[in-house]
DNA sequence: GTTAGTATTCCCCGAAAGGGGTATTGTTTG
DNA sequence: CAAACAATACCCCTTTCGGGGAATACTAAC
């Protein structure tokens, strides 16, 4: 049996809701929220395993509510129902704790069920437009970037680097000597201007 | 009709996505490879909107693959199919390109089929395991995590050395000695069970 | 009021990293 | 073809790190 609450304060939407979860049997509707004040006093004081809220609520942020509950509940899962797909909002909201994020505008009751089971179940429910952003954020900046200065084995050693392996082991990983992985960072702090291995890692990731 | 290309060492499991595939009237199965150099030489040439490749190939990577068909291709999608569920190649994977990335071992044909059509629209199937640890990358370091286990002096220290500091530079900065500093450290390296800087900063998200 | 944790300083020692060279082998490119 | 560069490997030397202690002082908790 898995326990929820919502907060909503559109009430069609939450009646909505409401009525999905009711309709399942393995789903117990604990408590349902119009606004952020009463779930951030209420909230903490249940044992709920998922939250699922809204943004846009009058007074605050979902972002700040869950950051906030996410603290006094650990336990808790939250995940966001919203129609905002800006991604500013998106990753704001992620960062703050949520390991939810579906849009309201094509969701079916069918989806928000799956969602539901697969949060309980330690996955990370998103509708394909959140999750293609949330991919799209790791793809390399391919060609021209500050790499462009380094050459392919430098990167190699850099890559290998910021996993925190020494010397010898990145020697090993790459068959070479282990000179020769100091040679390539002597040219790499060179190309960089920097002096050590974490300097040229901060400018690595931002170019 | 979606077209697609698969590249699979493993006969039993490339069949497998074969006869998935063929059963379905939307999708047209253009090629299928056994190894990468066969797929690196023909798909360039072949009009694909989707490639399910694995990861371990023999001779070459399947992210190594997807990363030169990535830049010859810019109009194919890529979906990884993989057992490895380690976050290196998971991250690796996605860097290379890849927008979809889900795992053989929870698998049925429904999964593989709703996924094909999820990346044909613009979204990046992943399954719940995968999505879960790509939502964890954005959250904040908050309470239960490494930080909490830190004392405020040891936070500070791993701040100055995320910048590239010398022991010597934050121990001016902080108004101690060197040998402060360098307690710290292993004090640190002894909470976060790590034993380097880079490793520590790891842990921490600074890096 | 003793125990636990933090912050501070110091010692020793060996390993790792960084900076200065030099040199050979390819490849690329005017 | 020469010049430039990438990749490989080695030398010497100094500095920085990391791991092992030990000691003092303060604070908080039990």
């Amino acid at each position: 049996m898995i326990s929820i609450a919502i907060v909503e304060d559109n009430d069609q939407f939450r009646l909505g809701l409401e009525s999905i979860i009711l309709g399942q049997k393995d789903l117990l509707l604990l408590a349902s929220f119009e606004d952020a004040e009463k779930a951030i006093t209420a909230l903490p004081k249940m044992n709920v395993d998922i939250v699922i809220s809204d943004i846009s609520l009058p007074g605050m942020r979902g972002t700040e509510l869950i950051l906030r509950l996410n603290q006094k509940m650990p336990h808790t899962q939250f995940m966001v129902c919203s129609i905002h797909d800006d991604d500013d909002t998106i990753f704001e909201t992620l960062k703050c704790g949520a390991s939810g994020y579906i849009l309201k505008d094509p969701i079916t009751a069918d989806e928000i069920i799956r969602s539901i089971h697969d949060l309980y179940n330690g996955g990370a429910p998103m509708s394909p437009y959140i999750a293609k952003k949330v991919i799209s954020t790791f793809q390399k900046p391919t060609s021209k970037s500050p790499q462009s200065v380094l050459s392919v084995r430098e990167n190699e050693v850099l890559e290998l680097l910021s996993k925190g392996l020494l010397y010898k082991e990145i020697a090993n990983k790459m068959g070479v000597s282990h000179e020769t992985v100091k040679k390539h960072l002597k040219n790499i702090y060179q190309k960089l201007h920097v002096n050590n291995k974490i300097e040229a890692l901060n400018k690595f990731k931002l170019l």
